[in-house]
RNA sequence: UGGGCCGUCGCCAAGCGGUAAGGCCCCGGAUUUUGAUUCCGGCAUCCCCAGGUUCGAAUCCUGGCGGCCCAGCCA
């Protein structure tokens, strides 16, 4: 077998989940799950763990990956959230069959089980304010001191738990703790808190509970009681699996599933945000025109940018799974994107910024059908009519009239191909005689390059062009890197973001003419753009009304690379 | 300088004691009615550093150095 086709190497996460499988860690079986909490829009980082979660599961005979909401404290979420979640991890292209659940959904068991532990001796109630236990938390070097109510009975603190849940008492006044280890080095070991008083209405429960878990509490027990049996999340939990075994091992005889917490490296990528709580201020903000902006790197953010589901799996199916800290490159995801679209988006012409050329060969009310393939590789894509006309509009960057050497469009007195349609030479450049402003072009064309090169001489560029009578006006959005740093994650420090902020972020051009077929093109569709880039129009796009194209991502572009390399 | 984790090409990332995969970027060149696509070719004598073990080390040991995470009744 060769290189090529050998299956890619497995990354850390699944070398285990293959150990376990041989060794029958957990009889065969591998179960997973995704657990967003609603506060906010999935991300681009949430893609990475939807991917690996779910696609570790369907890598394997019965393998199941659940979708759970982690919705454990109703101060930060929204219903809004749930439902963008849903409809996100549907469009990324995974099915959770029946299996939605939420912490919310196990909040009694859970609650029974915190008695258990309190019974047992492992938790207590501790009526210290949060500033107190702030200052007897101690600090990375010092150990913290241990609550006066540590020594509690089992009793007193039964009772007042069950008084807490009974909404005896006003929030802050009281929380549940592990009874663990005020001198640990590991800081989540030092009697973390297991229930917080929070009288608060719950998007699922509603005014049901006066008292809600702790994620370190919940998050174990839900998977335990799920029959997780890979937990897959982020680095930055590394600390907290001491404790989620901990909690685990106290109640193991209440469980009939073991689960085991695995981190893996959160995905950073240049140049964006990937953290809610920032996502959130830039909405907030208003730098942004929602959590689906085009520039955003939410996941409904991309798609209205045009993004394809199949574009993000793949990048992060690059990006791979590891423990080491990254900060990805654009390029890589532009890369998947592009490998996508230039296989399914279907070309047309635009012209975004145009440049009135008269025809001076062709009668004012010619109008001639042209055919042209809707894709240069794929027949099957079928092909389009074009129609050529006396006056026609062209890229005002394809003319020039002092080119730099290489340039190989439109000049004066030269000639270049019009992409599907005739060569054409330039006779004249009509200029504003006040300003020197180039007003329009007269050209005439060669009748017998029509699908033929000319025999006797050659023509080297090719551009793109529209019908200045048989197009339509269009909006194009061109975007770029909402940040102007590379790290903008590093350099936010605080609430001071707006420095950061690309001031060219969003361009509209709004005297853009594309060709007539694209009139009611539906909102969502993606098209190449030739010798640009790919377009997709708004998802805000009502029927009927003027196109809006957001420019999804260029084409490469190496003549831009030659201009800058002068 | 408490604890946990990480350090292989510009960016990701394989490698698990037998003599550095792959992708992206980048650089050449071919084909091209998209300066696109595609296609060929190039791109780590070296694996954070220094010692050591070994016939043999990116892989083992020791000691350094650098980076990330943790002091929410957030997740």
């Amino acid at each position: 077998m060769s290189r090529s086709e050998e299956s890619p190497p497995l990354d850390f996460i699944r070398q285990i989940v293959a150990a376990d499988l041989v060794s029958g860690k957990y009889g065969g079986r591998v179960v997973t799950r995704f657990p967003p909490e609603p506060n906010g829009f999935l991300h681009i980082g949430h893609a990475k763990s939807i991917c690996l979660n779910f696609g570790v599961a369907a890598e394997h005979p019965g393998g199941r990956c659940n979708l759970r909401f982690d919705d454990t404290n109703p101060l930060k979420e929204e219903d809004l959230y749930l439902q963008s979640i849903r409809t996100d991890v549907r469009w990324l292209g995974f099915d959770w069959e029946e299996r939605q659940f939420y912490a919310s959904g196990y909040f009694e068991r859970l609650y029974q089980l915190a008695e258990r532990l309190i019974e047992n001796g492992h938790a207590y109630v501790c009526s210290l304010s949060a500033e107190e236990l702030r200052h007897s938390r101690g600090t990375l070097t010092q150990p913290g001191r241990e609550s006066p109510y540590r020594t509690r009975s089992v009793a007193v603190s039964l009772d007042l738990f069950r008084r807490m849940r009974a909404g005896e008492f006003p929030d802050g006044t009281h929380i549940l703790r592990a009874r663990i280890d005020m001198a640990s080095p590991n800081m989540n070991m030092r009697d973390p808190a297991l229930y917080r008083i929070l009288h608060a209405n719950h998007h699922q429960t509603g005014d049901q509970w006066c008292l809600y878990p702790t994620y370190d509490y919940a998050h174990c027990l839900c998977d335990a009681m799920e029959g997780i049996t890979h937990s897959l999340c982020t680095l930055e939990f590394e600390d907290h699996r001491p404790l989620y075994d901990w909690i685990l091992d106290r109640l193991q005889a209440e469980l009939t599933y073991r689960p085991q917490q695995i981190e893996f490296s959160r995905l950073t990528l240049e140049y964006t945000v990937v953290s809610k709580r920032k996502l959130n201020t830039l909405v907030k903000s208003g730098v942004v025109d929602g959590w689906d902006d085009p520039r955003m790197p939410t996941l409904s953010g991309l798609r209205r940018r045009g993004y394809t589901p199949a574009a993000i799996r793949d990048f992060c199916q690059r990006v791979g799974i590891s423990k080491t800290p990254n900060n990805v490159e654009l390029a890589l995801l532009e890369n998947c994107l592009r490998e996508d679209l230039d296989k399914h988006a279907p070309r047309a012409m635009a012209v975004l910024d145009p440049l009135r050329v008269v025809i001076t060969s062709v009668a004012a009310d010619h109008v001639e059908a042209l055919t042209a393939a809707n894709h240069p590789q794929n027949a099957a894509m079928g092909s389009r009519t074009l129609f050529w006309t006396r006056e026609i509009w062209i890229e005002r960057e394809d003319f020039c009239e002092n080119p730099p050497k290489q340039f190989k469009r439109l000049v004066p007195g030269g000639e270049v191909r019009l992409r599907h349609a005739y060569v054409v030479r330039c006779d004249a450049v009509i200029k504003d005689p006040a300003s020197g402003a180039i007003l329009e072009l007269h050209c005439s064309h060669d009748p017998a390059t029509l699908h033929a090169n000319p025999v006797d001489r050659k023509v080297k560029g090719v551009i793109h062009w529209v019908s200045a009578t048989r197009s339509c006006r269009a909006e194009v959005r061109h975007y770029e890197t909402l940040f102007t740093t590379p790290n903008p994650d590093e350099a936010w420090q605080g609430d001071d973001f707006a420095a950061l902020i690309n001031p060219n972020s969003l361009q509209v051009l709004s005297n853009c003419h594309i060709e007539e077929g694209l009139r009611d093109a539906p909102p969502g569709s993606i098209f190449q753009f030739e010798r640009l880039g790919y377009f997709c129009v708004d998802a805000g796009c009502a029927a009927g009304a003027e196109r809006v194209f957001n420019r999804t991502v260029g084409l490469r572009d190496s003549w831009a690379k030659v201009q800058q390399g002068r």
